[in-house]
DNA sequence: GTGGTCTAGACCACA
DNA sequence: GTGGTCTAGACCACT
């Protein structure tokens, strides 16, 4: 598993965003994402940095978030 | 049809409990009232909502419950 | 799929129950059973019919109930 | 541990009510009291129980919401 | 075939 | 790391 490293000069929460980024680039990462307290624990962060790094890939239309559902890789990529 | 949006800053059973009552108030909803599912369909929410829409008209003794039967416009209104 | 038949003279809900438990003593029908509503439309018979049926299986020790779970088969099955 | 039964035929929500407004009369509740998750844990329920019977507490004016920290016994008891 | 209760678990707003 | 809101869907009591 990619590890996230505190002593890096890039933000915690920057590096998860590039590995969720990675990951789903690569297929790895497909429909429902896991759940905000299971990346937590996956990734040894807070709540807080899991929210912004998936706030960031919000923003690159990456991930698409479903109220009371999950959070999903956006479909529309080819 | 009066349509919900949950990107509105109050909450879906909120938007829904005042649709339901300006229907009321306007006379479009009288006696027996849609199902909780038809209105989950209709408005495009999960029971849960459904209920807690329904709970607050309750409360301000729009609507009334008869077991087994239905949920009714009360009829001492005029 | 096995059917049932409104004019034997045996009563529908001993019908499915039958079915069923035959399903369930052959192995087919294992863990969480299949929800009431999914019940009535599979063997085209009301609500009250499969609540019956099932009402006898749980009698018979077959199945158990979980509230706000479902059915389940007994597993202490041997 | 007081334990919820199931088979009463009492709401499990009026049951853990019951259960927290008598440990609150007897002082054992005081200040800030468990979070949601650790009463379901605690009562073997789901969340929404908890609120269910939280929410008739409150009604009560026994217990106080403080956003975001937590939910306190009402001070203003003799 | 209704409303009543319950489960399991998601994301959100706030401190 | 709390409570707030929401989804999806189960069984139950009653008509």
């Amino acid at each position: 598993m990619t590890e996230l490293d505190p002593d890096l000069p890039v933000t915690l929460w920057r590096q998860l965003a590039n590995v969720l980024r990675a990951q789903i680039e690569a297929g790895e990462l497909q429909g429902l994402i896991p759940s905000e307290p299971t990346l937590c624990q996956r990734y040894g962060v807070s709540r807080a940095t899991v929210r912004t790094a998936k706030a960031s890939l919000i923003e690159e239309d990456l991930l698409t978030v479903v109220k009371g559902r999950g959070t999903f890789v956006k479909s529309s990529r080819e």
